[in-house]
DNA sequence: AAAAAAG
């Protein structure tokens, strides 16, 4: 029976094994067309694997030695039979999900394990390794809801019913319970409601919207699939972000997250070769990450629809929907061929929210849920915060003293990584190329650099080769790298949300973090939002700045009316007097966001909702 | 003014 998409995407998969063969077989619609099956079509992937090895004594549960899951198999087969058994078929128990009745086969015996195949499995998986999460510094995290009939929080992930593949998955992952976003943000998402999120970096942003859309897909009703035209692909899911590197990560993410779901995550972003990404996308696709420019141009090609999306993700949201990016995305939201708020689900994530970016974004949203979840701080206070009064002439020097201490208190084995940020991209070459000179291994990452330059440098310095990386803000949002321990601001960024983002490179999965700014003369405006966001992340704040804030108090763009938090507040509820689009930030408001201590409207038992009610 | 994102 050839009723389900993914018999016709397997079609042009398998004529991309034999060039040759163009779109014949799929214009015959002969269901067993492909001689050489290089490719396992989707509707046989899910076979039990009957003659396969028994699961062995290693139970896999818990493989809590080292710190990687399936760490000891040297290449992916070995894994995966002994999951086999567990995971996608013998889990079958839960209700619904055996039922395979429905011709929507799942599973795969070719997918790669993305738990054990990693060269550098260690750096790729550790700091979501949640064996290191420091969940208590997760307690006592404020919590605001708004919106109509916001379901309650879980408070482990058992209660959640996601499926038994993904449930293994997690614990693959190590994830022992879910962080305070997922708690709150996977039960909203999975009773099908939009949903704009807030919550601080490094808190698990990323498995809050993926596991919705994976548990979502696998329960889903099998699609059929509009025969549009063979090469065209029709992805479910759609996950956005600003970055080609943030992409990455979240797809491999998500591919460990759907690990045997039968769930299909591509990835395609600019810079790179799109033959690979276009043949990955014939394999088939369920969830498609993307950048926007490569998504674009595959969208004209028509190499992809966006008809049969149901879920709508985007990660840094409010970055997405500023002024460089938002008629690009309007046009992938609005002007393509995507179902309209309501007939899809969409989640909007970030750790910043500027309120007229809310207002935005609320196009997108229907009847939505937000959420915000944090500490009363826009910052995490894990991460120790330090603003150092130096000259522009007086930066290079002032960075080598630092790197020099770092050095000196020699971090024992890994050398600690640090990142520095600058303001452009001459810039952090420059600084690159004086710190190789003066000694200091250091890298690279930046918009004028090569794709590849810039996959190896982040590489190099994952891995400790490189432990100084030298970025602009294209490294700023969304990236986890594991044992970043300092951050450096040796240029301020203009806006306090680009600086909320990047000292959130460090202080991740509830570790420590240091961050340095330089500050002087050219950083005056931003002097009173710091002032601010360090006070309220209980950082010391030195007399000096507190007299450049007082000097530049008169609301500019980087003033958060109320204390901005972390953006934290839902935008509807002074929207009747903002109206006016004078205010950013609500400036003017006179609610001051959270009240200034215990101001949330609840959200720490179950069937809290809010005064927004 | 800068950075990012298609080629």
């Amino acid at each position: 029976m050839r009723t389900s998409w993914a018999d016709l995407a397997a079609s042009p998969a398998a004529e991309s094994a034999g060039p040759g063969s163009s779109a014949s077989n799929v214009g015959t619609g002969n269901p067993s067309a492909p001689t050489r099956p290089v490719y396992v079509p989707p509707h046989l992937r899910n076979r039990p694997p009957s003659a396969e090895a028994p699961a062995p004594a290693n139970s896999g549960r818990t493989s809590a030695s080292g710190s990687v899951a399936g760490a000891g198999n040297v290449g992916s087969r070995l894994a995966m039979p002994r999951n086999d058994t567990r995971l996608g078929y013998g889990g079958g128990s839960r209700t619904g999900w055996g039922n395979r009745g429905s011709g929507w086969d799942r599973g795969k015996e070719r997918e790669a394990n993305p738990f054990g195949d990693e060269d550098n499995a260690e750096e790729a998986i550790g700091e979501q390794d949640n064996t290191g999460i420091n969940f208590d510094a997760y307690e006592d995290i404020p919590v605001e809801t708004s919106g109509g009939n916001v379901p309650p929080p879980v408070n482990t992930f058992a209660e959640i019913e996601l499926g038994e593949a993904l449930d293994q998955n997690i614990r693959r992952c190590k994830y022992v319970k879910p962080t305070p976003v997922q708690r709150h943000a996977i039960p909203i998402s999975l009773a099908g409601r939009d949903l704009m999120a807030c919550a601080q970096t490094g808190s698990g942003k990323t498995a809050a919207f993926c596991f919705p859309i994976i548990s979502g897909i696998m329960r889903g009703q099998p699609v059929q699939r509009p025969p549009r035209g063979v090469r065209t692909v029709y992805p479910l899911a759609l996950v956005l972000s600003p970055t080609r590197e943030l992409s990455m990560q979240i797809h491999e993410e998500a591919r460990k997250f759907s690990y045997q779901t039968g769930v299909r995550v591509v990835v395609a972003y600019g810079g790179a070769p799109i033959n690979q990404q276009l043949r990955d996308l014939e394999r088939g696709v369920d969830i498609l990450v993307a950048t926007p420019g490569r998504l674009v141009d595959l969208l004209e090609r028509a190499r992809v629809s966006l008809q049969m999306i149901r879920y709508l993700a985007l990660d840094e949201a409010d970055r997405m929907l500023d002024m460089g990016f938002e008629p690009q995305i309007r046009k992938i939201v609005e002007q393509m061929d995507m179902p309209p708020p309501g007939a899809r689900q969409t989640m909007l994530f970030s750790a910043t929210f500027p309120k007229e970016i809310q207002r935005l974004a609320s196009d997108f949203l229907s009847n939505y849920v937000f959420l915000a979840v944090g500490r009363v701080g826009s910052s995490t206070d894990l991460i120790v915060q330090r603003v150092e009064f130096v000259q522009e002439s007086d930066k290079r020097s002032h960075l080598m003293d630092l790197l020099h201490a770092q050095r000196a208190n020699g971090v024992q084995g890994k050398q600690a990584l640090t990142l520095v940020f600058v303001e452009t991209k001459k810039g952090a070459d420059a600084l690159e190329h004086w710190l190789f000179i003066n000694g200091f291994p250091a890298t690279t990452i930046h918009g004028d650099r090569t794709q590849q330059e810039r996959e190896m440098a982040l590489r190099s310095f994952k891995s400790g080769n490189t432990p100084i990386l030298v970025a602009t803000d294209v490294a700023a949002r969304g990236l986890d790298i594991p044992h970043v321990a300092h951050v450096v601001n040796f240029d301020l960024p203009n806006d306090i949300d680009d600086y909320v983002h990047r000292i959130g490179r460090t202080g991740r999965a509830g570790k420590k973090g240091l961050a340095t700014a330089f500050f002087n003369e050219n950083n005056a405006s931003l002097a009173r939002a710091l002032a601010d966001l360090m006070q309220e992340a209980n950082q010391e704040v030195p007399a000096w700045l507190s007299r450049y804030a007082a000097r530049s108090s008169f609301g500019g763009r980087n003033r958060r009316s109320g204390g901005g938090r972390f953006g934290g507040r839902d935008f509807r509820r002074e929207s009747f007097n903002n109206r006016g689009g004078s205010d950013y930030y609500g400036g003017g408001n006179s609610g001051g966001g959270y009240g200034a201590s215990g101001g949330y409207a609840g959200g720490y038992g179950p069937g809290v909702t809010s005064a927004w009610d």
